[in-house]
DNA sequence: TTTGTTGTATTATAGTGGTAGTTCAACAAT
DNA sequence: ATTGTTGAACTACCACTATAATACAACAAA
């Protein structure tokens, strides 16, 4: 899941994950996440650096704290609204910068798309 | 161009930004790099630093030194072949990648892809 | 009451990234 | 011969990331 040897750090990592597992639905509203040292167990990765993560999230109003109890999903549908607004922009500038630095027209951009699309699927 | 404070290092912005320039033909085969101080200069960062990149994409064979004279673009032309094709499966990759962390189907992937080249190619 | 689990906090240590500053060798141009 | 430019190498320093190892408070369940 994590790639440990990368130059983006494991902590942003983490941060990444639950932001795209709450952006699709994976992990829903209201829903317990699990325990700090049960997911630095799961990533294989120091209690402390999981903790930096969800510290993060829960300043940006995605997850809550009960404590004793463990943290939560928020249940503001609007907050994961907007975060999945911002993932998408985030990708679709991505995109767009990438193969403007890369040489690459909307034609061939749609066509590497479909391509790896058609490619994948097939597994 | 470099952005500083991102948790992807400068030296490895930098080699992204040459293997963009030669990829996308706007740095051709045998051109000269600008040197190493001139190019801290121009990026705002230590020469050590540029020196680490163009170490690097010397190892790739990206790039050759002329001792005393400078660093220019390798001349053989399948190397460079290679790292289009190289970075052409990497976007196309990520987005997928990135696509189904966030949940998009390919059809919901290609209409970010149109409304985001549609939106900036009107500015 | 005791045990276990939860989040929280602290200190120490190691590795990496980046800057600053300097030095050296090779060569061209003057 | 002197000057300037090139790549290369080195030490020192600081910040950030991550781990390791604890310790503590709050609460539930036995």
């Amino acid at each position: 899941m994590l790639q440990k040897q990368s130059t983006i750090p494991i902590y942003q990592q983490i941060i990444e994950f639950f932001e795209s597992e709450i952006s699709s639905g994976r992990l829903k509203a209201g829903e317990r996440i699990n325990s700090i040292r049960a997911l630095a167990l799961q990533f294989k990765v120091n209690p402390n650096t999981v903790q930096k993560s969800l510290n993060e999230l829960e300043r940006n109003g995605l997850i809550f704290t009960d404590r004793t109890n463990g943290k939560f999903v928020s249940e503001d549908e609007k907050i994961i609204k907007n975060l999945k607004e911002k993932l998408t922009r985030r990708l679709g500038r991505t995109v767009y910068d990438q193969a403007k630095m890369m040489g690459l027209s909307f034609d061939e951009t749609m066509q590497l798309i479909k391509e790896v699309w058609g490619r994948v699927e097939d597994e």
